[in-house]
Order: structure tokens, then C-alpha cells, then sequence
DNA sequence: TATGAATGAGGTTTCATTCAT
DNA sequence: GATGAATGAAACCTCATTCAT
């Protein structure tokens, strides 16, 4: 009557399983016996599903990175807005990028902390965000006087860390997390004392 | 002349040979021929100078983790400084980090980014940040308004991305980093538009 | 309207793809598998209707061997023919030996030619040649300068290779054959410069 | 003080066991753990030495091939000697065959016989063989009225079967076999009761 | 001090084979 | 009669590690 077949829903409770031994033992200590007594099957169980121990855990890790990928084309395809929505839709895009890490916090942990190429995806994260701060800067939203590379680099600092620390223990939600991160972030951007740059303005108004 | 026998020198090669293997292909993925054959020894040669591969692992993260640490206490007891001091003080505290990282960039990837016990040191970081946080924000010097531990967490999220994409790539000096650091977090802690603490007021013109 | 109920016939469409594939492949590299997808059957049919895998190989590889067998037996009993039948007769005997080879190349590969049991099959053929050879020997119809067992031997190597290069692959008949192999054979048993024995003149004038 | 290092007779050793039992289980069931014990080594032992088992059984199968190839080379550059010659040295080229396949009857067995890449091999022999009936027919020497393939073909396989069952066991000694070869081949093949074709002759006095 | 040669131990993988439906 | 899903068993191979020199 179900939908989905057993073999299906064996295959999901392998995948299941192993990335709750590869976000905790880390891919080379997690042997296939674990993950398998895990699910109450026995090895030839795990190749009818999967040709090897390294493709399960690519089918995780490059099951989040696609979406990582994919949301990050979208908040770059959503730049370019008035005023309030730029900041706004910062936050929005900062909320979804912990909604995402947060929607199977141990395959984050994996394909976000543990693996290698972990660190391309963040750059492209790096790349996207300052981008945005180098158009605000252009706009005279925000101090000029830092480097946009630096500021993002810093901002996807944060992220990482707090989402170690508060977002995959479930100590605080993406939302929360996102003001924690702008009540922090936007502050330090924010052109203070200084006059905005008329020419920004006039730019603006156009 | 050097003080060092040669069996100390082979041991401080494979040691050196282990940091670069270690850091570029993991604990796993290095063999102990790779080490070795970098070396220019054989096996057995290993086994002399060190137990096992753990150990000369362990060794490296070790000694790092015991530096680290140190740096932390040292700072912790310099806290309770004068206001000039304090800012000048964390800025400093925080070139240290940096110096600490840089000295051995193999062993600081190893040891502060692949090993897992890392985060317990982020942790204790992130503690001795939030106490001078604290101390500061009962001091009126900085907003109150935010959490010192969500600020510290930050704080060490900002150091950890930078570390990996400036300082151990050779990009950037420590002392650099560090200015970069303060550029946004110092701005971002400071009480702006609400009426600075009376008191405060009073104690930072003494 | 089939005397042969449906079950009868999968047995057989396994058995012929069974003789197939080992034929191309070998017992080893032919993996259960492979006969099934052939088939369009699944794995829990063949044990429906075989015991195991190697079941299948013997009930291939035992059929011609009874079948050679019995050839052998029939040839044996009709030993002790008059002078014009002796030669007529081997190569009728030769004749019906293609035939069985051609019957079923699949098959033929694999119990004549793969099976390691094949060589007692061809030892049981060389015997029976040899001692007819040797009949004819004592009667002087051929050469007595030549060992029987070689010339047997020799003769089953030339039948051998022969159904390897024309036989199986389609490109002789069996009768065809059989006078190459006697257009070769025949000459070189026949008494040729040495004067006949004078017995065996008498003898053949009978 | 022996030329060769330990390590290269053990893997000679290896070598040897391996051809053993290939030619007597067959590369599938001949387990690494057979040879491995028949050298009194383990498993690792084997595995500094070759790549994986295929290997071995490569190298074997391979060595022969080679000297075989390079034997037919041989004997196709002797091509075109003068009349006593032709014949002399067409037996003297099959005992050097007779030689090789003496030489290490379990390679033989594996590489002549149990490969199937030996098929080819086989049917170079043939086509060598075939040439040098040919040239011998051209010139009259022997019966034109048989198929020089036909004849090539019944030739190798008389020595075939003769290696399996004179020469590998040790019952006849490789020219003993050539003699007897030849002693069914070469009658047969002569030009008996015919004139020898004018025309050939003319030639061969050119 | 360093090495050539060997090993113990254990993991991944691959089959033929079966159970329950 | 046939299948989806599972298993038992065993082979190959790869390590870190050691022995004897």
C-alpha cells in the first residue's frame, strides 16, 4: 500500500543511519558493519542499494552541497532590490542558508564541516555575499572603508561557527540565529558618523 | 657541532614530513610509507623514533593544543586591565592567536582544523572571550544589549575563516588580520545611539 | 498443445543460456546472474528448477559425456568388420563424432574442450582408435612401423583442433571434415614402400 | 652472497607455487592462500610482489606467449632453405616447440592450454606452418591436393595432444615426439606415386 | 642507526543461495 | 511459477607493525 517500495525504504534507512555514523565517527572510522547493524541488515543488503561505502557518503555530501549550490544561485539571481529589501533579504538569505544546515544537522556536519571540498563551497558563499556588500558599499549603505572580501569571509565565519555551536545542538533556530548574526554584522557595516557619499545618494535616487 | 644527535633530526623530519602529509590528505589517507618515503627511510625507522602513527599524530595536535591553550590561560590572566588596555589588550591577545596559528600552518590545520578535539579548544576560546565581554559590558564599555557568548562564538568564527583563507595561505599577517578582526567587531560592540552608561561615561575620562 | 508444461521450457531456456554463457565465458566469470537477465527471470527461478549453479554446468557437460560415451561404445561394439568396412567404418565413426560435436557447439566448448574431465572422455576416444589401429595393424592393412597409441593420439589431436577452427564455428560440415581428416591420416598409415607382408596380402585378397 | 636478493627468489617461489596450482585447480579455484601456503608465507608476502593475483597468473601466461611468439618469428625468418633442409628444418622447429612446452609443463598448461588467449596463439602456429606447406607445394615436394590450412591444422593439433599426454607427463622426450610427428605427418603429406610437377622442378633449379 | 622481508588483523566486496510473499 | 529482499560465507587486499640482520 505504500508508495514506496521496501527496497526503497531500505536504501533511505542505510542512508539514514550512516550519516549518523559519518557525523560522529568520521568516514574512515565508521565501518560498514556499523552502519548496517544500525539498520539490522547484514553487508550484501548495503551493495544491493549502494556499489560502495564512498557512495554513500557522496550521495549525502553531494545531496546538501547541490542544494547549498542551488540556494546560493537563487540569492544571487534575487540581487539588485530597493532599500529595505536589501538588508531585509540579507537576513532572508542568511535564514535560509541555516534553514538548510538545519535540515539534516548530520549531514551537514558532514558535507559542511567534515569534508574537504566543504571549503569550495563556503568561497562560493564568500564570493556571493561580497558581492552584495561591494554593491551596498557602491550605494554608500554601508562603510566603505572595509574590505567587502573581509567582510564576507568574516560573516561566513560566524555562520559556521555559530551553526556548530547553537543551530545543529537545536539550542537556537535559523531565525534567531540570523538576528544573532545582523545584530552583530549589520552594526559593524553600518556607515556611522561619516555623511553618506551624496554621490550614493543621488545614485539612489535615480 | 649541533646540539641535536642524528636520531633527533630523522625524528624531527618525520615529524615535519607527517605535518604535510597529514595536513593535505588527512590522518587517514597518509600512510606511513608517504611519510616515510618523504623522508627517505624506511619502516622500520618509524618504529624507532615513535610507537605507532598515532603518536606521531598526536604528537603534532598536542603540541599545538598545550600552546593554545597556554596562550589562553596567559590571556585570561591578563585580564582586568585599564580601558585603553583592554581594547589594545584583546587586539593584542588576538595577534597572539594569530601567531600561534601561522608559526606551523601544517600542524595548525591538522591540529585546529581536522582534528575533532578542536572544538573543545574553540570552546575554551570562546569561554575566555566571553568573560572579557562580559566584563566589558558591565563596564559600559560595550553594548549590553547583545550576548557575550553569541559575540565570543563570532568573535572565534571570524578568526577560524580568516586563519584558512589569509594567514595559513601566506595572504595576510597576522597583525593584518587582526586590524581586520577589530575593523568589524570593535564597531559592531560599540554603544552608538543609546545614551552611553553615566558611569561609564565617568570612568572612561579618568 | 506442448507436451512440455511451461516450467519444463524455462528449465530448458536456462539450460541454453546457460550453455551459453559458460561457453563464452567459463563457469567462473558466468555468474547466475547473467543466465537469468538472459532468460528475463529472476534469481529464486533457477533454484526452482536447478539445485545450484553447478548443477546446471553438469547436466550441460554430462549429456555429451554420456552421449560421447555411448558413440564410443557403439563404435567399440562394431569392431571386426571385413577390409573395405574397416576404413568405411572409421570414417563413419568419425563422421558420427563431428556430428555429436556439431549437435551443440555451446555445449561442445564447454564439455570437450573447457570441462577438465574432457581429457578422459578424449583418452577413452584414443583407445578405442588405437585399438582398432592396432586390428588393422595385425592384418597388415597398415604400416606396423608406427606405435598405434601415437596414431590414435595424433588423431584425436587432429579431430580436436579441427572442430575448433571449422566444426564450432560453422565454416566445415562433418562429412567435409572427416575426409580432411582421413585425406591426411589414411596416406600416412598406408603401407607404402616396404613390401607388404605376404600374410597380409593372403589376407586381403580374402 | 647469492646474486639474487631474498626477495626475488621468494617471489621466484612464489611464481612456481602459483603455476602449480593454476595448472592443476585453474586460476578460480586456486586461492592466494593456496600458493601462499605451499610457500610457507602470508598473504601481505604476496601482495610486495605483485599487484594482485591476476597478475601472477598474467606473468606466467604472458612469459610463455612471449617465448612462444618469438619462437614462430624465428622459424618464419628460416623460411626458404634448400630441399633436404626444408624438412630437417621443419622438424627441427617442432622440436624446438616441443622444447619450449617442455620447459615448464604447469606453464604450458596454464598458458597453452587452459588460457583462452592460447587460441591465438595456436593459430599463429598455424599460419606458419600453413606458409611453409604452401611454399613446399608450390615446389612440388609434396601433394598438392590437400589444403594447406587443413594440413597445418591437423599438425598442430597432433602436437598438441601429443605435449598433453607424451610430453607434459614426462613419458617421451621432445624430439622422440618430433620423430613421431613426423613420421605421420611427413607421409602423408608426400608426393607419392605422382611425377613430381616439371614445373617445380624447373624452378627449384633456377 | 637503518633495512629487507615478513606478518596479524581486519575491512570491503562479491558471490551463490534462500525466505516470505 | 515467479519475485523482492535478504543472507552466509569467503575471497582479496591493505594496512600498521615487527623481526632478524
Amino acid at each position: 500500500m505504500s508508495k514506496k517500495g521496501k527496497g526503497e525504504r531500505t536504501r533511505e534507512r542505510i542512508l539514514e543511519a550512516a550519516a549518523e555514523e559519518f557525523a560522529s565517527r568520521g568516514f574512515y572510522e565508521t565501518k560498514t558493519i556499523d552502519i548496517l547493524s544500525k539498520v539490522g541488515l547484514t553487508q550484501p543488503a548495503l551493495y544491493k542499494h549502494f556499489p560502495n561505502k564512498q557512495s554513500i557518503y557522496c550521495e549525502l555530501v553531494d545531496g546538501l552541497h547541490v542544494k547549498f549550490r542551488r540556494l546560493i544561485e537563487t540569492a544571487r539571481l534575487g540581487i539588485g532590490l530597493t532599500d529595505d529589501d536589501v538588508s531585509a533579504g540579507a537576513k532572508e538569505a542568511v535564514i535560509h542558508v541555516f534553514n538548510l544546515l538545519f535540515e539534516n544537522p548530520n549531514v551537514t556536519r558532514i558535507a559542511f564541516f567534515m569534508d574537504q571540498n566543504a571549503e569550495n563551497l563556503k568561497l562560493e558563499l564568500v564570493k556571493l555575499i561580497q558581492k552584495n556588500i561591494q554593491s551596498e558599499q557602491e550605494m554608500g549603505y554601508i562603510r566603505s572603508d572595509i574590505s567587502a572580501e573581509i567582510a564576507a569571509v568574516c560573516l561566513v565565519g560566524m555562520i559556521e561557527r555559530l551553526t556548530l555551536e547553537f543551530l545543529l545542538p537545536g539550542k537556537k533556530s535559523p531565525e534567531s540565529l540570523a538576528d544573532d548574526v545582523f545584530g552583530i554584522f549589520a552594526p559593524a557595516m553600518i556607515n556611522k558618523g561619516s555623511e553618506p557619499n551624496p554621490i550614493d545618494i543621488i545614485k539612489h535616487l535615480e
